[in-house]
RNA sequence: GGGGUCGUAGUUCAGCUGGUUAGAACGCCGGCCUGUCACGCCGGAGGUCGCGAGUUCGAGUCUCGUCGACCCCGCCA
């Protein structure tokens, strides 16, 4: 059983079929969800990327109900019939189509179906092979759709912004040289050219640069970025970013054009957002937070104990002080109780990051504190300790000593889960906040040599100049590292960068601070 | 490159310290039903427990190997 379209014009989407339609004519094409047979009436829910219309038959229509009966769920249909007001004790509050329904009068099935290998009408996750395997099934599901939906609104919403900001939207080649830029490039072999390879771009970084300097002022661009690095869940080797690039402007002007567009963007996706955001040097950030993108629906900052434990009782800590090392810890609210499995645990979670080990502090209900620390540590160093961190009674002070580097990247993720563990943290807040004055350069300890931190922005001086007919070749190698003001957005954050100028020339060319102060003063 | 978790019906999962014929829900097939909308009711089919070896009287369960999936570290912004 199997029929043409024929002549038949779909007059309206699923989704459409409303009130106003009611009594009027309708051919409504789509896929079938449900099935309800009720014997001599047969209910199919029809669904397109609209949404879901009831179809209705019954006697009255003899052939279709006798097709509808055959119906199962993903054929394709095609129905006609008029738009019926539902009786108020057979409204489906639940879907927006809820108050009426198509009654068919003729009924096609234009394709048939087998059975699909998982639901494509329920929540249930299904493993990623099958969803990958069945693509074309996988992108039926309505959670799927919304989200190619919402996408397309949202560039859509992006472009008209950035238009009705001057900006022009202009396109990079995919295809080129290699442009490093710290991950490792996705290679393409030449036909022309045997034995040569083209480079995927991690990023348009040298085409945008190349637009400022030629004077196209403002660009913008939705592109493909390649990265060929291993995967994480929220990682992919190839992603899309907003980028921009703008000439001849301040700080200021960048926080506002990209304020105004992500507000632009969330409110697309039906969320206000707070402005002007929040901003907060680096140094403090890491400071508090650990990380330089931290999540701030919720508390649990970091609080510093290197002092608390500078001459403490326990050697350990006193050496790794001495060498440099920092002493930080979280308090978990107040009451929060830990088995010895639980802090077992966290201690197990901690280690993925570095740290030899967590440490806990714990103020008892009445008086008095215990910890994981040595009894050769004294009761009055722990209580001083609980005091600087200001804990309160009945609460734990979970602590991770060692470098400032595997301090915070442990902190910072030990804060994400227990904000997570105890549900501090709301899925549909946003709160932004700009993290300003980076740092450029940061020592690599196996390089011995200044690595920048981030791309380091800058803006193009005779100074630039000069570095590039010195060693084009290193240059050319290097010459990401060589931009104009601006920013850049991507992984899920927002940076903006110092635009002090030679210095990352000089990183790039891996010429020491000295060495650079010796030569450029 | 390293670590962790997991592989049982079409799907999502349960199956305790090894023990008799491996279960549930949804889905699927057949039947009944004129107001359902996660329809309901009755009946039914469906499994090489990823694969291979070992321990044992006996393995979905324990051991080793292997393949695969996911997550994390490194890497990447």
């Amino acid at each position: 059983m199997m029929e043409s379209m024929g002549d038949l014009h779909r007059t309206c989407y699923c989704g459409e079929v409303a009130e106003h339609l009611v009594d009027s004519q309708v051919v409504v094409m789509g896929w079938v969800d449900r099935v309800r047979d009720l014997g001599n009436l047969v209910f199919i829910d029809l669904r397109d990327r609209t949404g879901i219309v009831q179809i209705v038959t019954n006697p009255e229509a003899a052939e279709a109900l006798e097709k509808a009966r055959q119906v199962r769920p993903e054929w394709v249909l095609a129905v006609e019939g008029p738009v019926v007001r539902r009786s108020p004790d057979t409204v489906n509050p639940d879907i927006p189509t809820g108050t009426v329904e198509v009654r068919a009068c003729m009924l096609r099935v234009l394709n048939r179906s087998l059975t699909p290998p998982f639901p494509l009408n329920e929540q249930v996750p299904i493993a990623e092979e099958a969803r990958l395997k069945y693509r074309y099934l996988d992108l039926r599901r309505r959670v799927m759709q919304q989200n190619m939906m919402l996408r397309h609104k949202v560039c859509l919403a992006v472009r008209r912004y950035m238009d009705s900001r001057g900006f022009l939207e202009i396109e990079t080649p995919f295809l080129t040289k290699s442009t490093p830029e710290g991950a490792r490039d996705y290679l393409v072999p030449s036909r022309i050219h045997p034995g040569h390879f083209y480079a995927l771009p991690q990023s348009p970084q040298l085409f945008k640069q190349l637009l400022m300097i030629s004077g196209m002022d403002r660009y913008f661009q939705i592109v493909r970025c390649f990265r060929d690095e291993d995967l994480r869940a929220d990682r992919q080797p190839e992603f899309t970013q907003v980028d921009i690039e703008m000439s001849f402007v301040q700080m200021e002007d960048v926080f506002e054009l990209v304020e105004g567009l992500l507000a632009v963007m969330f409110d697309t996706a039906g969320f206000k957002i707070d402005r002007p955001f929040l901003r907060l040097p680096y140094d403090e950030v890491i400071a508090r937070f650990g990380t330089d993108r931290p999540d701030l629906r919720f508390g649990l900052e970091l609080t510093d104990l290197t002092e608390a434990f500078r001459h403490s009782e326990f050697p350990v800590f006193r050496q790794l002080i001495q060498e440099g090392g920092i002493v930080k810890g979280i308090a978990v609210p107040a009451g929060t109780a830990y088995s010895r499995k639980e802090l077992d645990d966290l201690q197990e979670f901690v280690r993925q990051y570095g740290a030899q080990a967590m440490t806990w502090i714990r103020t008892l209900p009445e008086s008095g504190v215990r910890s994981s620390l040595p009894k050769t540590v004294s009761e009055s160093e722990l209580l001083s300790v609980a005091e600087s961190a200001g804990l309160a009674k009945d609460q734990y002070l979970l602590v991770v000593a060692g470098s400032p580097a595997v301090v915070h990247a442990c902190l910072a993720n030990l804060r994400l889960k227990l904000g997570s563990d105890l549900q501090l943290i709301s899925d549909d807040e946003f709160r932004f906040v700009w993290v300003y004055d980076f740092p450029l350069l940061e020592w690599d300890v196996e390089e011995q040599r200044y690595v920048a931190l981030h791309h380091p922005f800058t803006s193009p001086q005779d100074d630039h100049m000069a570095l590039l007919t010195e060693n084009p070749t290193a240059v050319r190698a290097k010459a990401y590292d060589v931009v104009l003001n601006g920013l850049e957005i991507g992984g899920g954050s927002i940076r903006i960068h110092r635009d002090d100028v030679q210095r990352s020339v000089f990183s790039a060319l891996g010429i020491s601070p000295e060495e650079a102060e010796d030569r450029f003063g």
